[in-house]
DNA sequence: TTCCAGGGGTAGA
DNA sequence: TCTACCCATGGA
């Protein structure tokens, strides 16, 4: 099954991709040579597809694998691509910044995302305090011991859902997880949500206040204010920096002094609604 | 051995 | 609201 869909004017695929690191964790697959890049799902009917993504005239092209629902393709696709989130305004106010232009000329602004918040927000968790190398190989343990196979290659994995995480005891998922500390915050997440307790989906699309959205995801296990802000940039809502090691490094660099979160924070605020989506765009980020 | 990496939870002030 | 301390894991 083959997809096209048309993309706004102001989006870029290779910027998209390339925002942060997520194209590079499992079940995403970038072929560089290609340009391509890969997603392996579990989908609402239970059946693992594999998307492939790339670049096509006025917007992108979708093969998917297997029967799967041409609607949900394109569904979780826009999610991945942000292809529904407007940018005019914000490319509006960088241009009015000299040091913000290169943002707006480059279709800067949008993030790769994965097909559901879940996903997103384990892989959040799995930034948290630790190496990038560790953070790949949280992930790719987290999919090859408990997401479902495909079908087509038993040796592929998509991303487990919460409930395949659920049904599994919590040693054994620490044991074959091994992310530390973050072994409670995943399984205690995954169950919440197969449990019924916690709707997370339901987050994003709900028209809730932005100080409301980040209580709730300050209230998810493992989740601060560093991986509130990364969520809430993921879901369109840019207020806040999620300052960490990297912008601390960078702004002590130019400072020539070591800086505190506090006062990343306060380096930014000048950008208001827009700062989170200022820091992860900033100049310095290109080095 | 010791430190620490794209922080978070908790206690105590 | 702020600081201090601990936290599992694995590489340097």
């Amino acid at each position: 099954m083959q997809i096209a869909l048309p993309a706004p004017p102001d989006f870029s695929f290779g910027e998209t991709l390339s925002a942060h690191g997520w194209r590079r964790l499992p079940p995403f697959a970038w072929d560089e040579h290609a340009r391509t890049l890969e997603h392996i799902g579990e989908l609402d009917d239970g059946q693992v597809a594999r998307l492939r993504l790339r670049e096509s005239d006025g917007g992108v092209t979708v093969d998917a694998d297997g029967s799967g629902d041409a609607a949900e393709a394109t569904r979780r696709v826009r999610r991945m691509l942000q292809l529904d989130l407007p940018l005019d305004a914000f490319h509006a106010f960088c241009r009015t910044r000299p040091e913000l232009g290169h943002i707006a000329e480059c279709r800067r602004g949008r993030m790769l995302r994965c097909p559901t918040l879940f996903e997103d927000t384990l892989k959040v968790i799995a930034t948290v305090n630790t190496t990038w190398a560790q953070t790949i190989a949280m992930t790719t343990r987290l999919v090859e011991h408990f997401g479902a196979p495909m079908s087509s290659d038993p040796s592929r994995h998509a991303f487990p859902t919460p409930a395949r995480i659920a049904a599994v005891p919590f040693d054994e998922f620490a044991s074959k997880a091994r992310m530390g500390y973050r072994n409670a915050y995943v399984h205690a997440l995954a169950t919440s949500i197969a449990e019924g307790r916690l709707d997370l989906e339901g987050l994003q699309t709900e028209d809730r206040a932005a100080e409301e959205l980040r209580k709730r995801l300050l209230s998810l296990p493992g989740i601060g204010p560093y991986g509130a802000a990364c969520l809430m940039l993921y879901l369109g809502r840019p207020e806040h920096v999620n300052a960490d090691s990297w912008a601390r490094m960078l702004l002590s660099k130019e400072l020539g002094r070591a800086v505190t979160d506090k006062e990343v924070l306060a380096f930014f605020s000048e950008y208001g609604e827009w700062r989170g989506l200022v820091y992860n765009f900033y100049a310095w980020r290109e080095a």
